[in-house]
RNA sequence: GCCGAGAUAGCACAGUGGUAGUGCAGCCGAUUCGUAAUCGGCAGGUCGUGGGUUCGAAUCCCAUUCUCGGCUCCA
């Protein structure tokens, strides 16, 4: 295509950047290259374009820092999946206010409309240009860089080493806003400085930057911590102390449920449901090796008559012990231990986060003990039983990973192999997307982990699935085989919920508080519209609650219209209305949290209808 | 843990050296009402905790606990 009539097609598409054979290049890059050559176009709204386009804001940003604050001296900026960040290092600490006139600065800084000039240049002219200029964490990265030429780009007077590509000109940015302003460790190293970052986001128009702001709004509108507040769930008390979770009846009454269903479910698989001590003696966990890989996420031992005890992190070497307090036969495999395990595992104190990371829980632990023949189909069984579960709640998108062998590993090449096999059977048989992610797996075996995706965006790790080569051996667990000797049987831990806490959190925002019937902590409340029907009402309130539903009533003198905002606030499922006609007639009028209108009706055809959704958990 | 911000009534917040405030929730009273807030009154706080500066501290200083944002994205 000759040279005009591509530089037409670029203007018309709007086009931001060029792909030549693999490598984004500057559009100012098109006249030196080969007119043969195959040329793709990066344009809006594209990912790559809009990278390009944040990186490129991410330069503005540090333009107007510099201008600002003539001392600052700059790390990485680079654009991310929401954004853009740049990290700092300046005498001034940043405040809130401080942001307002960097965007200032940046809104000027674009209104030049300066174009972004590339320049090549050899490494050690470059070296001495970011000396001469004081910027040592350019020097740096510099230093690391391999090649003998390097690129910096310059826009109105301000230069900054970079790979590019950019934009042609700072004033094809539209819409942008800085964020916030964090600490972040030079090179995500908590052994170098902590530099200031500043946080911001640039969208192609005005339209989509308000977007992603509403939906920052709404995703804080979600957050489980807040919600929980409403709907008083939980608490975590100062004075208990942090990551420890208070659980209130409302939070209470979701967590029986669940763990209810847990139960129900875990009997009809066939799994034994266990009960383990909270603490065990430091012993123990010297054979189970917690002791060695383990410890800076144990509490401090306790003396009890001069013998150490320690907080238990894990379940597995409770039910190991059960397992080993009997001899056990081939035919009794495979035997399926299952407990809500609660643990305590120390985390710093700054990655704690309302139920998402705590510092006791409650796992939905189970240690299965099979035979090498029977693995394949525990680990298919499971799985199917996994997705079954977390579809009972609503979740039916998840990440899957498949984690290997590390570098440092225990147990056999061979049965490596084999788990690793029985592990990817089971996900490609079920027909699931997943991912490896390469000797990643725990040093004792390979596992598959299922991640469930927040409204905040963030992966949580709920499931995992692991396959232990290393705690059969350290305890020595055996059982008899058919040939009369002891065999070695393959453990598997799992969790499907992860920890009830997390689980929990995810299921508020994922439901922004408004769960299913099944789950509601009050599932119907009874209203009146004056004091004169209340006989009736207390009736139709007896007569739901003795059916086994969670119902409540309020009876109080209040206008029937702020009952059900009250009632609509605290997201019940089901208002059941009486008024005179209902109270006259023996019915009731049924109405949705959503505001819908569902009828008239007799109590006993509401029980009914109730009875079958909570049993359909939908 | 580290950098930064914060902690005031049950909740949301205002108050920056001189008598602790507003709204909602709570309690009492009036109203007896038909699908998201009826009106009036009352009560509620040693301002996270400990220490200091000052005639005087919610406010300034130090320590401490807890909470929040972030600490993977590689010129």
């Amino acid at each position: 295509m000759p040279l005009a009539e591509l530089q037409k097609l670029i203007t018309d598409s709007k086009a931001l950047a060029i792909n030549l054979e693999g490598n984004l290049l500057d559009l100012s890059a098109l006249k030196d290259i080969n007119p043969e050559s195959t040329i793709g176009l990066i344009q809006p709204p594209s990912k790559e374009a809009l990278e390009i386009y944040r990186h490129s804001t991410s330069h503005v940003l540090a333009h107007a820092v510099k201008e600002l604050f003539p001392d600052a001296r700059f790390a990485i900026g680079p654009a991310t999946e929401e954004g853009f960040y740049y990290d700092i290092d300046m005498s001034h600490t940043l405040t809130p206010e401080d942001l307002l006139e960097i965007e200032k600065k940046m809104s000027q800084l674009i209104k030049k409309n300066s174009p972004f000039i590339r320049k090549t240049m050899g490494k050690g002219d470059a070296l001495e240009l970011f000396n001469s200029k004081g910027e040592s964490y350019k020097v740096e990265i510099l230093q690391e860089i391999q090649d003998a030429e390097v690129t910096v780009y310059e826009e109105d007077g301000f230069v900054d080493l970079c790979r590019g590509p950019h934009l042609p000109r700072t004033g094809m940015i539209k819409a942008f806003k800085l964020l916030s302003i964090a600490g972040a460790y030079w090179r995500g190293d908590e052994k170098n400085k902590m530099l200031q970052r500043i946080y911001g986001t640039a969208f192609f128009t005005k339209d989509e930057l308000k977007a992603h702001l509403d939906f920052l709004e709404e995703i804080k509108k979600r957050d489980h911590r807040r919600l929980a507040k409403e709907l008083d769930l939980f608490s975590i008390n100062e004075d208990i102390g942090s990551g420890l979770i208070l659980w209130h009846p409302a939070g209470a009454t979701i967590r029986r449920t669940i763990e209810d269903f847990w139960r129900q479910e875990h009997e009809r698989a066939n799994y034994s449901i266990l009960y383990t001590p909270h603490i065990a003696r430091l012993n123990l966990w010297q054979t189970s090796g917690h002791l060695d890989f383990y410890r800076e996420n144990m509490y401090s031992p306790m003396d009890i008559d001069n013998v150490s005890y320690e907080l238990k992190p894990m379940n597995c070497p409770f039910h190991i012990s059960i397992y080993k307090s009997s001899l056990k036969s081939y035919r009794q495999l495979p035997i399926r231990y299952a407990e809500l395990g609660t643990v305590y595992r120390y985390e710093r104190s700054g990655v704690l986060h309302g139920l998402m990371r705590v510092r006791g829980f409650t796992q939905d632990d189970a240690h299965i003990f099979c035979s090498e023949d029977q693995l394949d189909n525990e680990i298919l069984n499971l799985l199917d039983f996994t997705l079954f579960i977390l579809s009972t709640f609503g979740f039916s998108s998840y990440d899957i990973y498949l984690s290997t062998r590390p570098e440092k590993y225990v147990g056999s090449l061979d049965n490596w192999e084999k788990a690793t096999e029985a592990l990817k059977k089971a996900i490609e048989l079920k027909g699931l997307p997943y991912k490896i992610d390469p000797g990643e797996g725990v040093f004792y075996g390979p596992k598959i982990d299922i991640k469930i995706k927040d409204s905040l965006n963030r992966s949580w790790q709920c499931s995992t699935i692991q396959v232990d080569f290393n705690l059969p051996d350290r305890f020595d667990v055996t059982y008899r085989g058919k040939d009369g000797k002891e065999h070695r049987p393959i453990m598997i831990h799992r969790a499907l919920m992860g920890s009830l806490e997390r689980f929990f959190g995810v299921l508020i925002e994922h439901y922004k508080g408004a769960f299913p019937l099944w789950l509601s902590p009050i599932q119907v409340i009874v209203l009146t519209i004056s004091e004169k029907v209340s006989d009736f009402a207390k009736a139709v309130y007896a007569n739901i609650r003795q059916s086994g539903i969670r119902v409540e009533i309020n009876e109080e003198n209040e206008k029937i219209g702020f009952k059900i905002r009250e009632a609509t606030l605290k997201k019940i499922p089901y208002q059941v209305i009486i008024g005179e006609k209902e109270s006259l007639e023996g019915k009731i009028t049924l109405r949705s949290r959503k505001g819908d209108n569902l009828g008239y009706m007799n109590v006993d055809e509401l029980i009914e209808m109730l009875k079958k959704q909570i049993n359909d958990k939908v």
